[in-house]
DNA sequence: TGGCAATATGTCCGTTTAGACATATGCTCT
DNA sequence: AGAGCATATGTCTAAACGGACATATTGCCA
């Protein structure tokens, strides 16, 4: 991982470091967050395509203007099937999925 | 969807109908449940190819046996979350994750 | 047939995540 | 500056999901 990706990571709280303790990632957990950032960013530019505000996704995915903020913002205590939900409410087809994930 | 596929997606309890009620899923759920169970079937798939054991997968991602055997079942009860993490965690990459989605 | 390893099914209970709400911050006009 | 909309951040409680455990069930081979 270089040191741009580990910065954007670091930047969403991810790793949580003090002079104490320092969060290693494992290989995985790297990629998964990885995978879930891709996910929260293609959300939110797909949101932004088609000029629909975070209310009115809330509104189409039956929930709130603010899981939708944490969801666009990367944030940990948001799941990857929430962030599906979204894109596919969306109309995000599996072919653009395969390409975000890759 | 057709009637195979939505034979398949009953088989696993997704769609619990009697007479008196009918689960009707909305187009998005059911792409959202068919991408689960693409997943769920990759990890069995994955799992058997290494000759690994769900006893030891369970292991390798801090699980339990049950937990993995719902996982490759298509649990409702699972999330795509947990899915991932066992399938990186079985060294899948982003491009054959993309493989399964699309 | 019985024994054994692998997998499936069901339940329990602590933890995490969900939507909701309140509030803060930011942005664009006039 | 301030009104008005969009987004961000923080917290609450109920619901969903997690691992663990117990207990079937299956499949294979001696």
């Amino acid at each position: 991982m270089d040191s741009k990706k580990k910065k954007r990571l670091e930047a969403r709280g991810w790793v949580v470091g003090d002079t104490r303790e320092f969060l290693r990632l494992t290989a995985e957990e790297a990629r998964y967050i990885e995978l879930k950032l891709s996910l929260s960013e293609s959300l939110k530019a797909e949101r932004l395509k088609q000029q629909v505000t975070q209310v009115e996704l809330a509104k189409m995915i039956g929930s709130s203007q603010s899981r939708v903020a944490k969801m666009e913002a990367g944030d940990p205590a948001v799941t990857v099937d929430l962030l599906l939900k979204a894109l596919l409410t969306l109309g995000v087809t599996k072919k653009q999925l395969a390409k975000i994930i890759a």
